[in-house]
DNA sequence: ACCTGAACACCGTTCAAGT
DNA sequence: ACCTGAACACCGTTCAAGT
């Protein structure tokens, strides 16, 4: 099972990075010291550069981890649904994960001064999966043609900015006027499926 | 001119203001430190707690000064256009300054524990303003009729979101499929601007 | 290969004191 | 009313030393 690195020492980078997260989700990002989270997994305060070269790693670690947990939350959707719905559906995820873990949410798409290698990889496999499933539904005449890419970016610019504001208390929450990130998606998607191909002059 | 506060005072308090700003633009968050602003507006490293109740409360006011900016910016634009073409123009401006200080961006939209009264005015007022240009193109019959409100949000936070996206480089800006924040916000508004009312049978 | 304890430089904040 | 210099607690990081 241990290629190269131990058992033991697998679990201690796992325990620090779920440390971190938890101190995360606890106290926002000042929150997260290295004393604290090695005070959590049970090592000393400086055991975290025995994984991780600083402590921007270990976050980057965290945010990875949180890519990928999206990843595998599109994987395990239920595939008799209709494309779109699938779309409408990981989109809503996307959404639901960043109101629960609002420090993950804006630690992953935060300011990161130095490439990880892995998070960059983490990253490009969730865009993949929102791209494949935006040709999907393209194929399958429910969103209108054209380049997927741009159109996954425009959905998931709308998803992330809603959910940005939206924890800065910049949508305007109540009132008739207020519309939260599901809302806001729904209508983009809406929006997007009245301008679909009309394969047998079917009134729009 | 000067009501309670002295002139040299609320020369100070600019003076601070403005050296946290450059110390952003220069060197990010972890660059704007008490004791360089100090150093940078000519007084002690703690002067700034005569002026302002801690390190937060000096950042909320670089973060107001900047949504009052942008206010100021959609203020100043060429009423001779269409309404629509105020509102492109608008966003367009939202996303240049987003790419021009992306520090002031993130910091602008970013997590604040205390909530700065000043701040929230600001940032309801940069929103009237945008709804306001939203009003005005509905009545033009330039966008589709609903609530302006919520109108107004689906853009933003398209806006927001490419431009909080692509600085974290999440757009994926080369080949084909690469969208920026401008494309994408025009997408969006041609997309609207295809579902206005149609006034004499004119075909969209 | 992994971990510890002491140490260093730096930061936000407080406080007594000055004008 | 505004500012200063010293001090405190805390943090990221480094290093010598242990198993």
């Amino acid at each position: 099972m241990t290629t190269r690195t131990t058992r033991a020492a697998r679990d201690t980078r796992n325990l620090l990075i779920a440390a971190a997260a938890d101190l995360l989700d606890q106290g926002g990002p000042e929150a997260v010291t290295l004393r604290d989270v090695g005070k959590r997994a049970g090592v000393s305060h400086n055991a975290p550069y025995k994984h991780f070269a600083n402590k921007e790693e270990l976050l980057a670690a965290v945010a990875s981890r949180e890519l990928a947990g999206q990843v595998q939350a599109v994987a395990g959707l239920d595939r008799t649904h209709r494309p779109i719905e699938l779309l409408r559906q990981t989109m809503h995820g996307y959404i639901d994960w960043a109101q629960r873990y609002p420090a993950r949410f804006r630690l992953t798409f935060g300011a990161w001064k130095q490439e990880s290698g892995e998070l960059g990889a983490a990253a490009t496999a969730a865009r993949g999966k929102l791209i494949a499933t935006v040709k999907a539904a393209q194929k399958a005449g429910e969103l209108p043609s054209g380049n997927a890419e741009r159109l996954a970016s425009l959905i998931l610019s709308l998803a992330h900015g809603a959910c940005d504001l939206a924890l800065g208390g910049h949508l305007s929450k109540e009132g008739k006027g207020g519309a939260d990130p599901d809302m806001l998606v729904n209508d983009l998607i809406d929006l997007l499926h009245a301008r679909r191909p009309k394969k047998r002059g079917k009134s729009a």
